[in-house]
DNA sequence: ATGTAAATTGACCAGGTGGTCAAATTAATA
DNA sequence: TATTAATTTGACCACCTGGTCAATTTACAT
């Protein structure tokens, strides 16, 4: 068993809380193994010991935040299977709203992740969840092709496209705003409202 | 007279070359002084000569970098005036891949400027490319209203934002795709074409 | 050619980085 | 309790950073 997974859990949940805050606030580079340490409260020798490398810490921790995202994508997926287009789409506008909410840190290691340059593996981890959300989107749309609900002619790979590339943008603003405290900037539910509507007659 | 402006206009065109490029591998905080030094051929002690520290040298270099996209920006805007919403939308997706083509360097410390968070002063930054692409995409959109082309009852200020997203986006993505040497990920024309048509219709 | 002013240099600084490892502490075994 | 084994520690390393400044080189005026 690795050392790190022979820890109480609340020396790990330390550890883990530590590093989602530096990673979150910071890009891989500028992260400081130093303060990960500090705010977890231990050595710096354990640190490594648990983690041999920064790259093996940054790997654990973006893999928990993407873990956290799919099962929501999953969950709203799966719960609204036989639901039309436009709720659907609605539901899950509504879902990224609230797991930004209830998770700022994770959602903000996922943006970086996703618009940031300089985390490794960065190349395979982005082409990773672009055939994740291919896959994701791509159901959905074919699910209300099939169901006679958008135009059956459709270029699946640009509607996924378009759908991935409005989405994402809005949630990251959401997110910022959120960060910033300007509550007002976006209406949830107008905005919700707008990009139902402004898809489900785009690709009728 | 800034010490930079006397210099030989060879001298300057290495340093801004040497800087592009640095800005442009790295981010903000990953990029050296020493490196742009190196490149550029000339001592530390001149560089911080010419600029007193990273973050103005790093100013000139991003406003000559969104200077040159702004005038790409407004040059298609005037050339198109009196174009059909579907044509102006087609030739805005052409000359931004023309600049992507042309100033790659440029075009990557534009992105990581507004998709990554460490550059200095990137809020206001951030907020000023907002308003700006408000006014220049809320400004052909609005045309395309007054003449009929699109819903008069179109909330503005929405459809603003799907087609930056949407635009950006494709364009990041024929950034990066571009080089990664994978040529063949997009049919620009197809792709122009599939955007083109996504728009009139979900905006109509 | 000489003196002076301006431009250029690079050794140097304090501070930070990821990572190491002998030594000290704690836990487990007998 | 005495011995051993596992865990934890933090001083330390080489390296890099942005930035400084006395000293040197260059340019220019007389």
């Amino acid at each position: 068993m690795k050392p790190f997974g022979k820890l109480s859990s609340e020396k790990q949940a330390r550890i883990v809380n530590a590093s989602i805050s530096e990673f979150s606030e910071k890009d891989y580079e500028t992260a400081s193994m130093n303060s990960v340490v500090n705010q977890a409260g231990i050595s710096k020798g354990s640190l490594f010991n648990y983690f041999k490398t920064k790259n093996i810490l940054y790997n654990h921790i973006y893999k928990l935040a993407l873990g956290e995202v799919k099962n929501y994508l999953r969950n709203v997926r799966d719960k609204t299977a036989d639901f039309p287009f436009d709720e659907r789409l609605s539901k899950i506008v509504d879902s990224g709203i609230k797991f930004i909410t209830e998770h700022p840190r994770l959602a903000r290691i996922y943006f970086r992740l996703v618009y940031s340059g300089d985390s490794p593996n960065r190349d395979k981890i982005v082409n990773e969840l672009q055939s994740m959300s291919e896959d994701y989107l791509g159901n959905i749309v074919q699910d209300a092709m099939n169901r006679g609900e958008l135009n059956p002619n459709l270029d699946k790979a640009q509607s996924v496209f378009f759908l991935d590339a409005v989405l994402n943008r809005f949630l990251k603003e959401y997110h910022e705003a959120m960060n910033h405290g300007s509550q007002n900037a976006f209406n949830k539910d107008e905005w919700g409202k707008g990009i139902t509507k402004f898809f489900t007659k785009g690709l009728s």
